[in-house]
DNA sequence: CAGTGGTCTAGACCACAGC
DNA sequence: CTGTGGTCTAGACCACTGC
């Protein structure tokens, strides 16, 4: 059981980078020198590189060299679903209202649609243990196959409402985090009398063609959701 | 002018799976069935299989093959430091205090330590167009070569404060996004007068082992900050 | 010019899946 | 057993860099 050669090439630079003896900006010794150095192929030598570079660790300069990178260290991964995160989940979802509208100046922008174009909205309240926590608008613009059916419009999560008719590896998203008050109607909907911070998020789903598919804003009680990102 | 054949697989697959014409959990062709289609030999087309899969379109299976993944539908990377994000900027900050103290209760569990270890306390404010924006904690173990002048720590970030005792590659980061109402003392030194919500970011670094070395907590106005993510 | 990385081949042997 | 992917070699030719 000795692991591959490749594999202690990417382990051996790693730990060198990880320990500051490369530093960024150092070139890596040279595909050559590695060969000498590990007796293996240049294409072994190659694999191992080219492992640390899809990893970050590292890029080349044809005619230059390989060399260390900057790490990235304002990057962070966070995974969120408006219905589950790492930290809190909902367990209950309630239809408000499904309905056709058409949008006003910013929703159009937004889904830079003109303004006599239908948009699909639906208007949801999340439940944990019984209780309130969030409230949920969607406006989508109709796409061939999305269910219409209440049923599945009530559990489903912003990419689901929008597949089958987009495959979901051809979505982009973005998400916008920000802290505000309630307003009246989302006091009212969320049970809230006194003060109370909201986290919303904006979710915005693109599709191929980095054409807006939809909108998305969830307003969380302050109280009950965290969102959690790590870097790596 | 011509793309590399490993590119032209990768990219004639990736519109196979963005068009749906390949499904998550199907299999790709085998590497000898892509070889005799584009006349290459096999670790040409393993290449760009290779390339599939540090993109996370697709995985293999010793024996059985290689299959299209599930999109990670939940998944946004998001930048984040303290001082500056996508959408807004943090242009000055000011030093409050930097003081040595001993770990309450809940502190000395966040940092995995016992309550007779001395702790670096760090406060300070950040400014945007001259207005206080942001209020900002950090807690920091000791470590070799940190930092003492006051003069660095006033606009470092934090990771730049462990470093250069800790190598920037070793760091594991996590950050917890929550909102919530500000104290009296928040709404003194951020002049809120009125309701208004706070986006708390809390931030802990981890050296390569694990072991936590600091924790930072910053309180933004909630009518100031921003953050924004984005999938792929 | 020599040294670097980028692409590519035509084989090889291995371990594992499944019949 | 055949078919699959995983590792590896010893060459080749190319384009680019820097002296």
């Amino acid at each position: 059981m000795v692991s591959p050669v490749y594999l202690r090439i990417v382990e051996d630079i790693k730990k060198k980078i990880n320990s500051a003896e490369l530093k960024p900006g150092d070139t890596v010794p040279s595909e050559k020198a590695l060969c000498d150095e590990y007796g293996a192929s240049r294409m072994t030598v190659r694999k191992g590189l080219a492992v640390l570079a899809s990893e970050g660790y590292i890029y080349s300069i044809p005619g230059k060299g390989n060399f260390v990178r900057k790490p990235e260290l304002n990057k962070y991964t966070i995974y969120y679903s408006e219905l589950k995160n790492s930290i809190n989940s909902v367990d209950k979802a309630k239809l408000l209202e499904v309905n056709i509208i058409m949008p006003g100046d910013k929703l159009a922008a937004d889904l830079q649609i003109t303004k006599n174009k239908n948009v699909i909205l639906i208007r949801r309240l999340f439940y944990t243990d019984g209780e309130p926590v969030a409230y949920d608008i969607k406006y989508l613009l109709y796409q061939k196959g999305m269910p219409i059916v209440e049923k599945e419009i009530e559990h489903a999560t912003f990419p689901e409402m929008l597949s089958p008719g987009v495959p979901p590896f051809a979505l982009k998203k973005e998400i916008i985090i920000y802290a505000a008050t309630p307003g009246e109607d989302i006091k009212r909907y969320l049970n809230i009398y006194n003060e109370l911070a909201l986290l919303v998020v904006e979710q915005k789903i693109y599709n191929a063609e980095n054409k807006p598919m939809g909108l998305g804003i969830t307003y969380y009680r302050g109280d009950y959701i965290k969102l959690q990102g790590t870097s790596q």
